[in-house]
DNA sequence: TCTGGGGTCCTAGGACCC
DNA sequence: TCTGGGGTCCTAGGACCC
């Protein structure tokens, strides 16, 4: 069966670029007596976060606990993650892109997209060889490779990229795709998670092929809108454009820490609360953000959770002005005698912190302190380290137990008007879905 | 596989309004 | 008190991704 009918004056060269287990390969790149050997990430947490080929061949995997990875591979090279320099890494291999064509995407820190449409008249050469010509690019400059995919669509060039990997090269062309979509199984698609492959594995459907040559009814009624746009882009039609715009800007900033070992005490896990917050706060400055909502949860060992959720009637930028809030939520929360293994915090309802307005009644003075304390605080830790400076309460020293008073300036600034904070904090939400 | 950490997008259903 | 129809906005939660 023939699924697409293509318009060829429509058709798009896109390519798909994969960093080769990029954390390591930049290790190496920049420590060449690591070249050939095993090598991984991952050392400030215990897990393996990055494996290098010479790893993974001995079976290290990403994930493994570092315990694990040193049994099975005792000579292995083990190394902090140090996303300072893969960041910069990242940068220069962009650029490498951009001298191509500025319609780049920044998928992750090692993926990109590259709509390379109409460049061949420009380059005088196939797009296969302008793909080339980039991959060769980022190999003699920066010393590590990139797999590298050639489609139609964003969704085919990504396939191809993961085809052959490490240092590989795949273009699909239109006469390609049912070949190629045969051999490819339903959980390798990009967007098909668990779940949807066991309902389409129920409908008796087995490789990305039968997927496509379903009719579009059928996919859009069964899967929906995101469904209906991957079966498109596997039949080479381009729904989903390279999109060029700079991820600046945050939805929401998460900070979720395990514990080493759980725990059931209440002052130890405010006080890791309190760090989180804090660290999420540090980002949202970092990013020039404020914030209107927090939610709060703690993991119980079981891995069930439950949180809360308060929305500010302010959008601030400064932790002091919501620490109240958050202790009122943990202390609904905290129940004693639970076995806890995390602490969570999300900064939801974020905006851009360019504009500042006080309303007539708010106490601008206090405002304004706080937040130059958090300036103060801020360019303390950048100088001499995250954490030099932090709260007294995360220092595991809160003995006494937050007082409430009405006056406090905190609890003006984090209601809504004419809310009390028991109607506040006693609406058992349940958020966060990890 | 007993589970790390940080994100985004879509959707059904409720609240509220005319 | 029950009854219509239609629109918008918001939220919780599911699903996926790196």
């Amino acid at each position: 069966m023939q699924p697409q009918l293509l318009n060829l004056q429509h058709s798009k060269a896109i390519v798909h670029l994969d960093g080769d287990s990029f954390f390591t390969s930049v290790e190496q790149s920049i420590k060449p007596y690591l070249k050939g050997k095993p090598v991984v990430t991952g050392k400030e947490r215990g897990i393996i976060a990055c494996a290098s080929y010479e790893a993974k061949a001995l079976g290290v995997a990403r994930g493994v606990t570092l315990r694990e990875a040193l049994r099975i591979c005792p000579d292995l090279t083990v190394l902090p993650s140090d996303y300072e320099t893969y960041s910069l890494y990242s940068k220069r291999m962009f650029e490498i892109m951009r001298r191509y064509t500025p319609v780049v995407e920044e998928y992750s820190i090692d993926e990109g997209f590259i709509d390379l449409t109409g460049l061949r008249r420009i380059f005088r050469t196939s797009y296969e060889e302008i793909a080339m010509r980039i991959q060769r690019d980022i190999n003699r400059e920066l010393d590590i490779t990139v797999s590298v995919g050639l489609s139609l669509s964003k969704g085919l060039a990504k396939l191809g990229s993961k085809f052959r990997k490490p240092h590989g090269f795949t273009s699909i062309d239109g006469l390609g795709i049912n070949a190629f979509l045969e051999k490819t199984p339903l959980k390798k698609v990009w967007g098909f998670g668990h779940n949807t492959v066991n309902l389409l594995e129920k409908h008796g459907l087995k490789t990305a092929l039968d997927f496509v040559v379903k009719p579009e009814q059928w996919v859009e009624h069964l899967l929906g809108k995101t469904g209906h746009e991957i079966w498109n882009e596997l039949r080479g039609n381009s729904v989903n454009p390279v999109n060029t715009q700079e991820k600046s800007s945050y939805y929401t900033i998460s900070k979720c820490k395990t514990f080493t070992s759980p725990s059931s005490d209440r002052d130890f896990i405010w006080a890791k609360l309190v760090r989180n917050l804090e660290s999420a706060f540090i980002k949202l400055r970092r990013h020039k953000l404020r914030v209107r909502a927090i939610a709060v949860a703690l993991r119980l060992q079981d891995f069930h959770q439950d949180g809360f959720e308060a929305r500010l009637n302010r959008p601030t930028t400064s932790i002091y002005e919501v620490i109240p809030v958050v202790r009122g939520m943990f202390e609904n929360l905290y129940k004693p005698g639970k076995e806890y293994r995390a602490t969570m915090v999300v900064l939801g309802k974020l905006e851009n912190d360019d504009t500042r307005q006080y309303e007539f009644f708010e106490d601008r003075l206090r405002i304004e302190t706080f937040e130059a304390v958090s300036r103060a605080i801020d360019e303390t830790n950048r100088r001499y380290g995250k954490h030099t400076l932090s709260l007294g309460m995360s220092l595991y020293l809160d003995k006494h137990r937050h007082t409430d008073r009405d006056d406090t300036p905190c609890r003006k600034a984090c209601l809504l008007p004419g809310e009390t904070k028991r109607q506040r904090l006693n609406i058992p939400r349940l958020m966060l879905s990890v």
